[in-house]
RNA sequence: GCCCAGGUGGUGGAAUUGGUAUACACGCAUGACUUAAAAUUAUGUCCCGAAAGGGAUGCGGGUUCGACUCCCGCCCUGGGCACCA
């Protein structure tokens, strides 16, 4: 037998190397094509190399990216490294290595890993955020920030993790915790450079809505933005010309408010201690609140504490009653005001509260008016109902109300949100130092443009300190410099940049990777942005994925980017989970490592896999045993080519026609299991003719060239073709073919299928009933009983209604 | 607690607007080929039943000629947020 068997490594090495040599991915940086800019996450180059879930990814957009161009598109589809972050420093740590060096030897591994699965990536734009070239224009990017006074220097209570050494953003922490290390954060008072992304926080999220983003992408970051509309009141304090500020979403419930609440840290408390009576113990309070871990503070089923302000009263705008002033630690310094006032009747928080230190509580909104008893609470109120005991307002719907009362005691409208300003500072060696020169005279200086980048300093001691300390601060000879601006001794900025500084511009500079004068051209910017389709995880939907919007909104404004957003479309992946339905860990030893799937497999067999395991989007288990199908798969398409004849037949085909118009739907929905499970039925159906017609075999081609390139490509020369498959339009149908000739049309009788029945399309109910009637099994329920209606859809089911 | 996604054979999953539930693939069983095995290949494979027939898409109701699909209530799994006034 001289029948060539299906030799992956042979076919997959021998066709890399020619589209490496022929540069068949790379982009026109001119052209008057229609442009598609195709994005993935690039990867942060671990030690262990890179993760079957990163090849999902980049399979699925790499099927897209090819059939885009197909498609006569002009398609970016480029790759870089994410690489500064702590991995690479503790790793240094440890070994002493210093983590340049790993970073190289990982990244060329994650490279020889990417090219052996035959992405299409367009590698002459690679791009490295440690490369002091780009990050040059990250410091850049900070410094425009700084300028605008959007990026300032503040003394806040941070979170610490005490193992990484480091402040963690908002977004860092998890469940109180160290979204890397676990570790349970400690809140520190810290001076840490600050980016203002709260001023952005309206257009962040009223801007999602006109955005092709996945939906539960759009949730989740309009929750992490946390917008709420309401208003500002002001209770004026007994005995004094200060007044208490409170925000509410809840104006109709003034009436029923008994206490004012302050949290423990707002400055009221300290500058009002001549008033308060008992201060000794509510300085006592306040101190260990500030000594509670986040944990603690936030701990699920926490009761209730706080303390009275003695001496300390409150007026309602509303009534003009007089009400204690409480402090808690369930009111937050850095929402809203930092005060409420408390309604225990329609608000559980202030409920709990009330009963535990036996607080007054007023019904104001009543669910049964006009009946005017309303139910002894056991829990708050916090539905919908008309206004009681309101005075004036008594008897409007609180919805009325809400406006009303806010009217009658000068309220004024205000928004409130959840997100925080993103600590920008990182005590820590492997990242872009921050471009800022402190003088003692000049205050903070950026470093000018001419003397960026700002090197990191090759040092020997990478440890973080315990006390907060960045590495960089040993460095003496880079620390001490000189003022830009007065020209007398000066010393360096020593905390670094976040590892997400870099990933939150990298899709502008794989545009135009190699200018030394701009971040990128704004004619090829204009060009190319915005990102026509990025998939990622959702696990940076509320970090990378908001800070870069923040960042092009920024450079959009500042006039050096042409959209108000990056990315056009965002779709994610789901995780692909170990056997067992685990996450795949090093310390679970349960990683699959796709270079020995690519050796035993097949580069083509682990991207049908991939594709073909499940939904896109939801997480699915890894098999080796379901992989032997993808493989087997590829293998009767290897053998099928002994069957083609070499003349082309006319005729059109229902099969192929079908296949064509799913394969390109179902690659546009993501529904990549459902077009490689099409492709497999055609296949089998191919399989069954002993000739199969040239034209249609290369059909069938075309349509898998996006999931297998390297075995199509081998199969479209063994044709006689001289040029890549990968240069070739994409198939097209038409569409009267799509459109059956015969139909199946169900037989039900009383909504059970009894039978089937193959007719002409737009066939009317009269024949097709005649015909049903005929069906045996139909014949012998209608000898029985008789049919009192008939349902008719037209190419579709006729169903009998008998009794 | 709130928000989002999901629950279908032994397994991964399919069913695009309410119209044959279980496509495609894995596994398993039996046969062919083989000295044998692997590979390949043919047939079968939701459950009960000899058949006719009946039952089944997490559970309980409802709407409909007809429900995996729509509505109401509940249970479970995964993800996100979590004292946000």
């Amino acid at each position: 037998m001289n029948t060539p068997h299906y030799d992956h490594k042979a076919i997959e090495e021998k066709w890399q190397e020619r589209w490496q040599e022929q540069n068949l991915y790379a982009a026109a940086q001119d052209s008057a094509k229609k442009k598609f800019y195709c994005l993935i996450e690039f990867p942060y180059p671990s030690g262990e190399g890179l993760h079957v879930g990163h090849v999902r990814s980049y399979t699925a957009l790499d099927i897209i990216a090819r059939k885009r161009r197909a498609e006569g598109y002009n398609v970016l589809y480029p790759i870089g490294w994410d690489a500064f972050g702590l991995p690479a420093e503790n790793y240094a740590i440890k070994t002493n290595i210093h983590p340049a060096i790993t970073t190289k030897q990982n990244t060329d591994n994650y490279r020889r890993q990417l090219q052996a699965l035959g992405f299409s990536f367009n590698w002459s734009r690679e791009i490295n955020t440690t490369d002091p070239k780009y990050y040059k224009w990250t410091q850049w990017i900070f410094l425009q920030l700084f300028k605008k006074g959007l990026a300032y220097k503040a003394k806040i209570a941070v979170n610490w993790c005490s193992s990484c050494k480091t402040v963690l953003a908002n977004e860092e922490v998890i469940n109180g915790a160290c979204e890397r290390c676990g570790t349970p954060t400690e809140k520190r008072e810290k001076e840490q450079w600050m980016l203002a992304i709260t001023k952005y926080a309206d257009r962040l999220y009223d801007d999602l809505e006109n955005l092709d983003f996945a939906e539960k992408i759009k949730v989740q970051q309009r929750n992490w933005i946390g917008k709420s509309n309401g208003v500002l009141i002001d209770f004026p304090l007994e005995n004094s010309k200060e007044k208490i500020t409170v925000f509410t979403t809840r104006a109709d419930t003034l009436f029923g408010v008994t206490y004012l609440v302050l949290a423990p840290e707002h400055p009221f408390v300290s500058a009002l201690h001549e008033k308060i009576t008992n201060w000794n113990t509510v300085a006592a309070y306040c101190k260990q609140t500030s000594k509670q871990k986040e944990t603690e503070r936030v701990a699920e089923g926490k009761e209730k504490t706080g303390i009275q302000l003695v001496g300390l009263f409150a007026r309602n705008p509303a009534n003009n009653e007089k009400i204690p002033v409480w402090i808690a630690d369930y009111v937050l310094l850095n929402y809203g005001t930092g005060a409420i006032m408390a309604v225990p009747a329609h608000d559980q928080r202030d409920f709990e509260f009330a009963k535990k230190f036996n607080l007054p509580c007023t019904i104001v909104v009543c669910p049964h008016y006009p009946e005017k008893t309303c139910p002894i609470l056991d829990t708050a109120y916090t539905g919908d109902g008309h206004v009681v005991a309101s005075g004036q307002f008594n008897g409007q719907p609180n919805i009325n109300a809400a406006k009303n009362i806010s009217a009658f005691v000068h309220a004024r409208k205000h928004t409130t949100y959840k997100l925080r300003d993103w600590v920008f500072s990182r005590q820590r060696y492997w990242g872009e130092p921050i471009p800022i020169i402190i003088c003692v005279a000049c205050g903070f200086v950026p470093v000018p443009l001419k003397d960026l980048p700002v090197i990191l300093p090759m040092i020997e001691n990478f440890k973080p300190t315990e006390d907060g300390e960045s590495p960089l601060a040993a460095a003496t000879d880079w620390v001490h410099t000189i003022c830009p601006a007065c020209g007398k001794p000066a010393m360096r900025e020593t905390d670094t940049m976040p590892n997400w500084a870099g990933s939150s511009w990298y899709y502008l500079r794989y545009i135009d990777p190699q200018n030394d004068t701009e971040f990128a051209n704004k004619e090829v910017l204009a060009y190319w942005t915005p990102v026509d389709w990025y998939n990622g995880g959702m696990e940076h939907t509320t970090l990378h994925l908001l800070y870069s919007r923040f960042w092009h909104k920024f450079l959009f404004d500042e006039g050096h980017v042409p959209s108000p957003e990056p990315y056009k479309k965002r779709t994610s992946h789901g995780l692909v989970l170990a056997e067992g339905g685990e996450k795949m860990s090093k310390s679970k030893g349960n990683v699959i490592n796709p270079d020995d799937m690519v050796l035993r497999f097949g580069a083509d067999t682990v991207r049908i896999y991939e594709m073909f395991m499940g939904p896109f989007e939801q997480a699915t288990v890894w098999s080796i045993d379901n992989m032997i199908g993808s493989r087997r798969f590829l293998e009767r398409v290897f053998r099928m080519h002994k069957h083609v004849s070499k003349e082309n037949k006319e005729e059109t085909d229902q099969i192929l026609t079908n296949t064509i118009k799913k394969v390109g739907e179902d690659i546009e929905r993501m529904y990549f299991n459902t077009a490689i499970s099409s492709l497999m039925i055609l296949a089998n159906y191919l399989e069954k003719k002993t000739t199969i017609s040239r034209n249609f075999f290369e059909t069938f081609l075309l349509l898998l060239a996006p999931f297998a390139p390297h075995i199509t490509e081998e199969l479209w020369s063994m044709l006689g073709h001289t040029s890549s498959i990968h240069r070739e339009p994409w198939p097209t149908f038409d569409p009267s073919v799509a459109v059956p000739k015969v139909v199946t049309i169900i037989v039900q009788i009383n909504g059970k299928a009894r039978g089937t029945l193959s007719m002409p399309a737009e066939t009317d109910e009269a024949h097709v009933r005649e015909a049903a009637e005929k069906i045996p099994l139909v014949a012998r329920h209608l000898l029985k009983q008789t049919i009192q209606k008939v349902i008719f859809v037209k190419n579709r089911v006729i169903n009998l209604v008998i009794s």
